[in-house]
DNA sequence: GAATAGATTAACTAAATGGTTAAAAAAAAT
DNA sequence: ATTTTTTTTAACCATTTAGTTAATCTATTC
C-alpha cells in the first residue's frame, strides 16, 4: 500500500477505535497497526481527542445518512423502505462494529453529537420517518412514524451487537449458522414492517 | 445508611461499573462514591477484576431470568407474552443503562459469559423462544422464534439504548417527551409482536 | 552538492492507575 | 485491663499512557 503517512494513521485509527472506543484505544497500539513511531501520531493529529473526532465523523457520516442513496429512484416509497432495510442490514454486516461503536461514544459524550448535527444540517436524519409517514398516509390508524423507525433500527442493530450473546445461546455457537440468520432477517424484517404499517 | 461495608463497597461499585464499564471505572472512583479508603475494595474484593466479576454477576443473572417470573400464572401463553413485554420495559426503564452495559462486557471479554451460562443451567434462555413457539402452534406460517426474540429484544432496548441520539433527533432534546414516548412503546411492541405472530 | 525544510525516530516526562504495605484505630477475646 | 484480631488509613510502588523533545534521516531547493 502506498498511501500516504496521514492516511495510514487514519485507517489504522479507524480500525482501533472502532473496535476499542476511544477510551480503550491507545496511541502506541494505533501506532503499532499503523506501522510506525507513535510520535507521527501527533505529528499528524496533534491530540488523541483530534484524531478521533476526525475518525467518527466520517463513520458517524456514513452510517446516518445512509438513507439519502436509496431516495432518488423511481420507485414506489414503500419499495423504497424495502431496498433500505437490505442495504442497511448489508451495510451493518461489513461493518459490524460500528451501530455499538456509535451508540457507545454519543452516550460517552453527547455533546460530540450535538457539533455533528449543525454541521451536517439537521434534515437528513426526518428522511425515515417522512417516508414512513407518507407509505401511512392512505391508512386510517396512522402510527407515530417514529415509533416505527426505533422499532425499525432495533430489529436490523441489536441481532449484531447482541451478537456474542445470540449466537451462543440461540445457535449453540456456531458462526456460520448466525450468519446466515442475519441474512434470513432481510426478509422477517421487511415482512414485520409491512404488516405493521399497512395494518 | 448501616450497610456493612462490604455492602457499600458492592453498591458503589455496581453504581460505577454499570455507567462506566468495566476498563471505564476506577477503583478510586468506586471508593470516593462509597466513601472510604481505596486499600478496603482490595481487602475486601482483591482486585478490579474480581469486584467486577462479582457485580456483573448478578446483574446479569436478574436482567436475563427476569422471564420467569411471568411464568407462574395461570393466563395464557399470549398473555403471558404481553405482561413480559410490560415489565421488561418498566425494567429497562428503572435501570437504563443495564442493557447497554451487558452487550459491552460481553462483547469485551465473551469468555465471562461462557462461565456464567454453565453455572446458572442453560435452561432460562430458551424460555421465551418456547413461549412464542406455544402461540404459533396453531398457526399456518409458522416463523423462526428466534427471530421473533431478537425482533422483540431489539424493539425494546434499542429505545433505550439509543436514547441520548434518538431523543435529540426525534423529540428536540425533551426528556419528558422522550419518556412519554417509552410508555408508549409497551402498546406499541405489543401490537407489532402480535400482529407478527398471528399472520 | 551544500543548505534548508519536512518527516521520522528513540528517549523522555508527567500524570494516572491498580495494587501493596506498614502503621494506626477499632472491635473482640482473654 | 490487656492482648489479639479485624478493619481502616496514608503513603508508597510499579506500570501504563498521552504527549514532548531533541536528534537523525530524507527529500527538496538553490
Amino acid at each position: 500500500m502506498d498511501s500516504s503517512t496521514e492516511e495510514k494513521i487514519y485507517d489504522a485509527a479507524r480500525r482501533i477505535f472502532i473496535l476499542k472506543g476511544m477510551e480503550g484505544a491507545r496511541m502506541q497500539e494505533i501506532a503499532d497497526e499503523a506501522g510506525m513511531n507513535k510520535a507521527l501520531l501527533h505529528y499528524y493529529f496533534r491530540s488523541k481527542e483530534n484524531l478521533f473526532k476526525a475518525v467518527f465523523k466520517d463513520i458517524f457520516a456514513k452510517f446516518f445518512s445512509r438513507v439519502k442513496g436509496t431516495l432518488n429512484s423511481d420507485i414506489t416509497a414503500k419499495e423504497k423502505l424495502m431496498v433500505f432495510i437490505d442495504n442497511y442490514i448489508d451495510l451493518i454486516a461489513a461493518n459490524p462494529y460500528v451501530p455499538q461503536f456509535i451508540i457507545n461514544e454519543i452516550n460517552r459524550d453527547p455533546k460530540v453529537l450535538k457539533s455533528m448535527m449543525l454541521e451536517s444540517g439537521a434534515e437528513p436524519q426526518m428522511i425515515l420517518s417522512m417516508f414512513l409517514n407518507e407509505i401511512q398516509s392512505n391508512n386510517a390508524s396512522k402510527i407515530d412514524p417514529r415509533h416505527i423507525v426505533v422499532s425499525l433500527l432495533g430489529m436490523l442493530i441489536f441481532p449484531f451487537a447482541g451478537r456474542p450473546l445470540l449466537q451462543m445461546i440461540y445457535f449453540n455457537d456456531d458462526a456460520q449458522a448466525y450468519n446466515q440468520f442475519l441474512m434470513e432477517r432481510k426478509i422477517i424484517v421487511k415482512n414485520m414492517i409491512l404488516k405493521f404499517i399497512e395494518g
